[in-house]
DNA sequence: ATTTGTTTAAGTTCAG
DNA sequence: CTGAACTTAAACAAAT
């Protein structure tokens, strides 16, 4: 057990596209987004058939995220040490995998690039995505959990999604919380079951339930603290497994991971209740409704703790922009 | 030189 | 069966 030797876990390939593995890692991390070696790190720490032929699905794997409107890049600031940028879930992409399976969406996200001034622009992205950040931990702070929180660019949401503006405790439906709720609740008794063609042998969350708390011998295809455990497990991986990256191996979505609740909650209070583009008048009621069980009090914001120097230049405007999104057939 | 990002193209698998 | 979603490969530009 201490040591894994090599393909002692499972190697099978889990079920979910690379898109749905893209979207949990985006989803783990507090700022809603990731770098590339980050989506990287988080996929091969949590599942170990993606720590061999590494050349063969990133390549795949960037692919998607270049592919997929689903995925927006967010430039750095030049402040930012780093490469690359960092990547994103479009606001709107809804719930790409309603019917169910991770394996494939009913239909591509596809962003309709209407008119020229489209604010599909990065910049905005990044500010609505900042925006959304400096909520919620706003939202944590008030909740008592008060430390210091990054000062975040007081740019408003400039990312006008036609009101599809969420209120800060939304989760998009790619959290792994919710992945892993879903799997748990599950309208009736029609369970996971229904809808993994995975062989059998593919332990599978909703079992891991059953399983009480033990994690480790359950859920095979997965690795260290995927989340449901919150164990201080600070991910197993001592091993300089992974040097190939010669990241340091900062927890950064370590913060976001392992916070996750021991027992899944239902996320979603209605199903079917959240259309992709549902042009709700003001969604910022129900903020802490189900806080976020991410970041952990403890851990400090290590992440892109980029704190910029409050750029006041902002004003709620940006009207008129409507960002079309459709489910392109 | 390596990483990151974009794009094309062909092959595979699944849902309708 | 067909089309759409997905995977994989590969060439290439850009950034670091």
């Amino acid at each position: 057990m201490p040591r894994p030797g090599r393909n002692t876990y499972s190697d099978q390939k889990p079920p979910y596209s690379y898109i749905s593995l893209t979207a949990m890692a985006i989803q783990s991390a507090p700022e809603k987004m990731l770098p590339l070696s980050d989506i990287y790190k988080f996929i091969m720490e949590r599942f170990p058939y993606y720590r061999e032929n590494t050349q063969r699905w990133q390549n795949s794997l960037r692919h998607n995220l270049s592919f997929n409107d689903c995925f927006i890049k967010i430039p750095r600031r030049p402040d930012q040490p780093g490469k690359g940028s960092f990547w994103a879930l479009h606001p709107s992409c809804g719930d790409m995998f309603e019917n169910g399976s991770f394996l494939r969406r009913r239909k591509r996200f596809k962003v309709l690039k209407s008119d020229p001034l489209a604010p599909s622009k990065p910049a905005d992205a990044a500010q609505y995505l900042q925006h959304q950040a400096k909520l919620r931990l706003s939202a944590l702070a008030a909740s008592g959990a008060a430390a210091h929180l990054p000062q975040v660019p007081a740019a408003a949401a400039a990312y006008n999604l036609g009101g599809v503006a969420q209120p800060s405790g939304f989760k998009h439906p790619f959290a792994i919380e919710n992945i892993i709720a879903r799997e748990y609740k599950m309208p009736g008794g029609l369970a996971f079951s229904a809808m993994q063609p995975v062989p059998a042998a593919y332990p599978l969350p909703n079992q891991l339930s059953t399983m009480g708390s033990s994690l480790g011998a359950g859920w095979s295809h997965v690795y260290g603290s995927a989340g449901m455990i919150e164990s201080a497990t600070p991910i197993p991986m001592a091993g300089g497994d992974y040097s190939a990256y010669g990241v340091p191996l900062k927890p950064l979505c370590h913060a976001a991971g392992q916070t996750l609740p021991a027992i899944p909650v239902p996320i979603k209070p209605t199903p079917a209740a959240v259309p992709a583009l549902p042009a709700l008048p003001a969604p910022l009621p129900a903020l802490l409704s189900n806080s976020p069980p991410s970041l952990s009090p403890t851990s400090s914001q290590t992440a892109t703790s980029q704190s910029s120097p409050a750029t006041p230049s902002e004003t709620l405007t940006s009207p008129a922009s409507a960002l079309h999104s459709v489910a392109v057939h």
